[in-house]
DNA sequence: TTGACAATAGACCGACTGGTCTATAGAGTC
DNA sequence: GACTCTATAGACCAGTCGGTCTATTGTCAA
């Protein structure tokens, strides 16, 4: 997800370039982190036009912001798996380009669901609802591609959960450690177990799994 | 805010209050997201009280609050890996028990490491350092751990950041879905994974493993 | 031209921010 | 009692916050 936020584009409208600022304030500092003032200095907008285009204020800003960024990881993931006929090289190369993302930035941009995710108070419903779903599609489209490659609904739905969680986890270790070692062991972590869990899957599609045989891993049955 | 409500105890001095009711700010709604006055209010102190103990105002109290919070964690996790020969089991549990202080507190109280992660920058030096060495231990924990489970040093310490990363993942999707689902499906996932992991690594001693059969998780070799 | 309406522009506001400063209280020492 | 030093207490400040409000501009229709 490096996301479209290095060229404003001149093209780009005023509410876009709003969008985009909020964007990336999400990226670096977070919600309560970024004054509005700032934010329309760097979208170039005057403060009416902010709340022209989006009475809610910055709350719905952001909203508009989440929901961009949804639909664009959404995007990515999906042409990385339709490219892919492996799922498995699919996941690589999309935690590779978060972590190129964040490389780039000088380990300054994170995941701005993450960042809204974790100061947003369940007060805030509007955002919250929309990091919900955000995170669920996503979740819905690796627990898809898993399911096509062998895994059972459960287990794949549960798999997804793992692999967004990994994605988000490690973008954060990274982010802090100033390097990218944190990330390119939990991506590689990740993407052996990953490969493993769907060849025993395949093997074990007979018979039952040696999953269950721990007390731990029985909640995986929802 | 409900916050460090738990339990006070009248015999934890102004600076432990302060700790306390940052840390439960954090939780909740991050760095930028408290006000000092408050913080203070919480903490039943007045305001140079603060700068008394934290010369550094805000950001040493925050920091002082990492520290604090990365000890707690790590005691955790000792305790459990004690307890349980089997690490898997510990891990199990350990996951188990965040999901539950999430629950408790309604959905409202993620992990204050992450939050403060997301929010600071790179300017933040102080901080980022704090929360750098914090991850950095608990990953060795971990890995330590695995490694003594019978893993290679390498795939190890990948598979400690996965683990952290899976932890503070799921932390943040269950925060926003308001319920433990993908906190459930993130650890069962986890689990399963860690276990297979250790049996083919156990399996694999001998001749190499099929880890080495992708091209994306060829990076875990650094 | 006139009217209507979306978009742009920025002055302005009360509330609150993090932080400084001085005053006081208590405990220990001589 | 006088002195010292740590800890508590809160008034106070300049700066910034998110948000409101009233122009002004641009564009299309009649």
């Amino acid at each position: 997800m490096t996301t479209k936020a290095p060229t404003p584009s001149p093209t780009h409208t005023t509410r876009d370039r709003l969008i985009s600022a909020m964007l990336g304030a999400l990226r670096t500092r977070g919600y309560h982190g970024v004054g509005l003032n700032e934010l329309l200095a760097t979208a170039g907008a005057p403060k009416g036009v902010l709340y022209h285009h989006f009475p809610g204020g910055k709350a719905e800003l952001a909203v508009a912001a989440i929901n961009a960024v949804v639909a664009h990881l959404c995007a990515d993931l999906d042409k990385l798996l339709a490219r892919d006929a492996d799922p498995v090289l699919a996941l690589g190369a999309w935690m590779a380009s978060a972590q190129k993302g964040l490389e780039k930035s000088g380990f300054d941009k994170g995941c701005p669901l993450a960042t809204v995710a974790l100061e947003s108070t369940s007060e805030d419903e509007a955002i919250r609802l929309a990091l919900a779903e955000g995170f669920e599609a996503i979740r819905a489209r690796l627990a898809t591609v898993l399911q096509r490659a062998g895994m059972k609904a459960a287990a794949a739905r549960a798999c997804a959960a793992l692999i967004v969680s990994a994605y988000e986890g490690a973008l954060i270790q990274a982010r802090v450690a100033g390097n990218s070692q944190p990330m390119r062991d939990a991506s590689a972590a990740l993407v052996a177990m990953v490969q493993l869990s769907l060849l025993d899957s395949a093997k074990g599609s007979t018979k039952d799994s040696p999953k269950a045989s721990t007390k731990a891993s029985a909640k995986s049955t929802r």
